[in-house]
RNA sequence: GGUCGCAUAGCUCAGCUGGAUAGAGCACCUGCCUUCUAAGCAGGCGGUCCUAGGUUCGAAUCCUAGUGCGAUCACCA
């Protein structure tokens, strides 16, 4: 089926023909501004072009041709160079019959039988997931679920940095200090882990100072510092494997991972497959054997192994120290080449990751392609900004970040407040209240991080709570809610027939916003950007409120106007429905 | 210093491949609950779109230079 554009593109291309014997080879639209009278606009300036003359007076005769030839025309108006163009009634009506009994309005069935990988979250396993992490995992969820929307298969994963000095920080502190503490109800793996990453630093810091006091400078005290050669000969241990380091390492990562599980519940995202460091680093050091014979890298005489990037103007790159250990890159070629092997229909992957990395990918894509890897070039790094706080970065040893557990309980406390206040769930069960606090809470969060574009920062006051009014994700939730409401009230039965009515604006601008969804999700998939889906759902909000407000649906004149109006409503409310699951956010019944 | 990103109302943000008088929310001010949920609706106030040049019929949008903020340029991750 053609859209209202190719239609009209067609038949503006025909009356330029007709009236002035030229081609045009694409016709500009755009929505008509509320302020004039018409639906869609050809804007006439692109064409003089190709034709001289009066763009007033051109747009005129291109409108009288439009009205004489083509059916769904049925009227226009020109201001300065703008066409504005007024479509019948029975193509909104029409188009809306085509799809308001479609559950799936917007999504896409899987088109395509390459998958896209998605990694996302992929945290350090010595300290808790904090507000920064809320933000990489509610993208890399969103955009994952956007991409499946638009026809793609994706699996979603993560890696997981489960080695290294930070690591050897917490066990070491943790067998110092810790006195057998084991994870609690009240003390999730992850945070006592945490609390002994705390710890180290401050007994580190505490060592500093007094080698300081001792006349040592501040550089020499912090690479002498005892504890700190303790981690380092710690870390030693575990990669020559000794069974003890080992022990308390797989111990200690299992209480961490089962933190994170709660928090991701809570949170509500999961992963497909999961990846460890410790497992692909391997796999990297041989890829960089490989590469040396090829010649894409080179070696030092020291030993240590480059590549050499400065042709594409960036600069060379260490990919294996000389003492023949891994560097971060190392694992992430590995990491790379492992996901492939495993699931060969992966043709692409995205790293959700913050962009003070934007450097790194780009030599990790380079090199990837470099190795001669087919699928290198469809790697996207899905860069996002940093969330601040007014007093700066968030640091986990100086304790000034958000807790991500602590956050949501923040959200699910202010929306029982709200409620309470409002009172409109007085028959609600405690379980069931506690389910919708938490459901809009997290709305409230998730549509906070994730209307705004990836690329910028976001600062974030704690004392500013987010809000709950406006531009946010109860506002959404809310209006499904209210739309469930009169469904409850209505006949559905009688929404199956429904027969073409007059349409009232506020009815029609509803159907045009409808009309865009499925664009957005194609968009939003192209852009990598969940703030496009939001923005859009706000602005379907809108209008629906404003439908709301000034026409009576189930007071509508006659049944027919009921019937129409009910059936739009209930696909506002599927549209609603949809665009939030992609965003990872639940609607409510009632609220 | 090199490179990359960002800069729009007091605050938080939209503004699609250049198009009409730059839009929302919060905050502030007016109205609207005996009628479908007022977490709402209707309206008001509020702008040198960082600056200066350039491209064009037309620039918040594209180009150049500059300013400010952030990131990065590690045998850290």
């Amino acid at each position: 089926m053609m859209t209202l554009q190719e239609t009209l593109e067609l038949h503006v291309k025909a009356a330029i023909k007709a009236l002035f014997q030229s081609d045009l080879d694409s016709v500009e639209f755009q929505a008509t501004r509320k302020e004039f009278a018409g639906d869609v606009t050809v804007v006439v300036f692109p064409m003089l072009r190709v034709v001289k003359g009066n763009p007033v007076v051109i747009g005129e005769q291109i409108g009288q041709y439009l009205l004489d030839h083509v059916d769904l025309v049925k009227g226009f108006n020109v201001v300065k160079g703008f066409l504005n163009i007024e479509i019948a009634d029975s193509y909104y009506f029409n188009f809306f019959k085509s799809v308001k009994d479609k559950v799936n309005y917007g999504y896409v069935d899987q088109t395509d039988d390459e998958a896209i990988m998605v990694e996302y979250s992929s945290p350090n396993t010595n300290k808790p997931l904090h507000l920064g992490h809320v933000r990489n995992v509610l993208l890399g969820y969103s955009v994952s679920e956007i991409l499946k929307a638009s026809g793609k298969k994706v699996y979603k994963t993560q890696i997981i940095n489960d080695r290294g000095i930070h690591i050897c920080k917490s066990m070491l502190a943790y067998k110092k200090f810790g006195d057998g503490e084991t994870p609690t109800e009240d003390l999730k793996g992850d945070k006592l882990v945490g609390n002994y990453y705390v710890k180290f630093d401050q007994a580190y810091k505490a060592e500093i100072a007094s080698l300081i006091a001792e006349g040592q400078s501040e550089e020499e005290a912090k690479k002498n510092a005892p504890i700190l050669l303790e981690a380092q000969e710690m870390l030693r241990k575990w990669e020559a494997g000794d069974k003890d380091v080992v022990a308390l390492w797989n111990t200690m990562n299992q209480w961490v991972y089962d933190g994170f599980d709660i928090t991701y519940k809570n949170i509500g995202v999961d992963f497909d497959t999961y990846y460890y460091e410790s497992n692909t680093y391997l796999l990297g050091k041989e890829f960089v054997a490989e590469g040396l014979k090829t010649g894409v890298f080179e070696q030092d005489a020291d030993g240590s192994v480059w590549c050499d990037l400065t042709e594409d103007g960036l600069d060379r790159k260490i990919v294996l120290r000389a003492d023949g250990t891994a560097v971060y890159i190392t694992q992430d070629i590995g990491t790379a080449i492992q996901r492939i092997k495993d699931y060969p229909d992966v043709g692409g992957m995205v790293y959700t990751v913050g962009n003070e990395q934007d450097y790194h990918f780009k030599v990790l894509f380079l090199i990837l392609k470099k190795l001669g890897f087919e699928w290198a070039k469809n790697l996207f790094h899905l860069s996002y900004g940093m969330v601040d706080l007014p007093s700066g970065k968030m640091k986990s040893r100086e304790g000034t970040v958000v807790d991500a557990d602590d956050l949501i309980q923040e959200m699910s406390d202010t929306a029982e407040e709200i409620s309470k206040e409002l009172g409109k769930l007085e028959d609600y069960s405690e379980d069931d209240k506690n389910e919708l606090y938490k459901k809009i809470g997290l709305g409230a969060l998730k549509y906070y991080i994730l209307k705004v574009d990836p690329k910028k920062r976001i600062l974030f006051d704690p004392k500013e709570s987010i809000d709950f009014q406006g531009n946010t994700g109860p506002f959404i939730q809310y209006t499904y809610a209210r739309i469930q409401s009169i469904l409850r009230k209505a006949n559905l039965k009688d929404v199956h027939n429904v027969v073409e009515v007059t349409l009232h604006d506020k009815e029609k601008q509803l159907i045009k916003q409808l009309e865009l969804f499925p664009e957005v999700i194609q968009n939003a998939a192209e852009q990598h950007s969940p703030a496009l889906v939001a923005n859009y759902t706000y602005d379907l909000v809108k209008d629906f409120n404003s439908f709301y407000q000034n026409v009576s649906i189930l007071g509508a004149d006659s049944d027919e106007e009921k019937n129409f109006r009910v059936a739009l409503s209930k696909l506002v409310s599927q549209t609603i429905k949809n665009a939030l699951q992609v965003l990872g956010i639940e609607v409510p019944e009632r609220m």
